[in-house]
DNA sequence: TCAAAAGTGTTACCTATACACCCATGG
DNA sequence: CCATGGGTGTATAGGTAACACTTTTGA
């Protein structure tokens, strides 16, 4: 009934990883005394080849032998980001037959999260055009995520995951949204916020990240109490900001 | 820089889906009067040849053109186990180059939950020996998962994920002990335990279960309150049950 | 009648929320 | 000074733990 297996006898697809990478940015304000505006970026990269010339899509790149999945991701996301020690979790495998026109290609996609995005904006890599763009995730009305670049907006509608001007290659949209709602749930669950912090942070620093990704809010009040047990406070002060310093806290290890 | 690709320039690596399947033993006990007493049990295949032949794996095959991984996952639990129907979620992949001495073989791992364990103890299919295992998990003195069939034991010390005596095939003791990991995971915050039960249950039924995949106890008045806002009473009841009988309830939709 | 499970109610405690209030500092 | 964010305290609501208690039914 099940033929003695030779792994001669089957085709074999194609493996790649492909990263969803996020990162928070800081906008330093002109003003000193309004509070510092933190943003949610994604990493995309603008193919430079077919299919889907121009279009944006995940970093990554395909497996060699000898290489780990995970080695994979992090190899591609230094070849092509310069993104340095993310935190990678895998969180889906992506195998439609019909998702890439080249041919049988899986893709394991990963979450990736980044301490430093502001640092590396990506302008080292030669030919791979790399870019964080804004991510803002609105289930106001209906389920949308929307990426936006110095020029544009791309909407990801939930119920088509493509989007219909296809703007993000392949199946990468699908892939996108999955890795936001995994996002969300480790931050909830798992305290994944701090792997998108620096080793030293503001209370505040934290709060609205938290609240982006999350989609809950709170005052500031109450957040610091809900966060203060998971954080352990330094002899530090944030000194550039305004008004009264902000201590520093890090992370209470453990987990 | 980066070479344009094809897809005949790589080496490709065999793609197969693993699966991890728990489901609930119900002992009907001898006496009426005393609690039935529900068990966790593991679904594993005894190989029938080599490598590891007579070792126990997890249920699996290789990925077919055209098909995705769940499509495989499916089709295999299925045609091994008898299993119909199951809930199957993707947990990790597993791609160290020394994971299978057949050659380069990455495997999509899925965590599998039947609502059926009793009704297909799989002495349906031929050549190929599914067993149900008991399942048990230990942390009091070190991380400890304990696979128990008729005859033997089987201990997965964490530490060392492979046991000593190599009884489980390949790295598939890891790939077990990550499945209960996000067994509980999901349990606790995705009330996952509700895929692990017939359509009708009743609230003692949930308790053993919850209690050994979680690793918490309480009281019995205490756990009716905590589910109670998870599951709706229905009008039927457990005429079986000995002493008064108890209420079915089915789950609360939504999530 | 009694043991054992089903199910209800009470109290204490812990955490999340809402909000009032003081501290520090650039403008 | 005062607007703004940093930080503390207090009252209240919701959930969980501990435990006392009633109901039901087989043996």
């Amino acid at each position: 009934m099940i033929a003695i297996y030779s792994i001669e006898n089957f085709d074999r697809p194609s493996v790649a990883s492909d990263c969803v990478v996020f990162g928070i940015d800081v906008e330093e304000s002109e003003c000193k005394r309004s509070l510092k505006q933190r943003s949610l970026k994604i990493l995309l990269v603008k193919r430079g080849e077919e299919p889907f010339i121009n279009h944006y899509s995940l970093a990554g790149g395909f497996v060699r032998r000898g290489e780990t999945v995970e080695e994979t991701a992090l190899r591609e996301l230094g070849e092509e980001a310069g993104v340095a020690e993310p935190k990678i979790i895998n969180f889906g495998v992506y195998s439609r037959a019909d998702r890439d026109p080249r041919g049988w290609i899986i893709s394991c996609a990963f979450l990736a999260l980044t301490k430093t995005v502001s640092l590396c904006t990506a302008d080292n890599s030669d030919a791979i055009e790399a870019h964080w763009l804004n991510f803002k995730y609105d289930d106001t009305d209906g389920e949308k995520i929307i990426l936006t670049d110095d020029r544009q907006s791309i909407v990801i509608n939930y119920k088509n995951h493509v989007p219909e001007e296809n703007i993000l290659a392949f199946d990468h949209a699908k892939i996108i949204y999955d890795a936001f709602m995994r996002l969300r749930d480790e931050v909830v669950n798992h305290d994944l916020i701090f792997d998108l912090m620096p080793p030293l942070f503001a209370v505040s620093d934290l709060q609205q990240p938290y609240e982006i990704i999350t989609g809950r809010k709170t005052s500031p009040q109450n957040f610091r109490k809900k966060i203060l047990s998971k954080i352990r406070e330094t002899e530090f002060f944030d000194e550039r900001s305004a008004h009264r310093t902000s201590r520093l806290y890090e992370k209470i290890q453990g987990e």
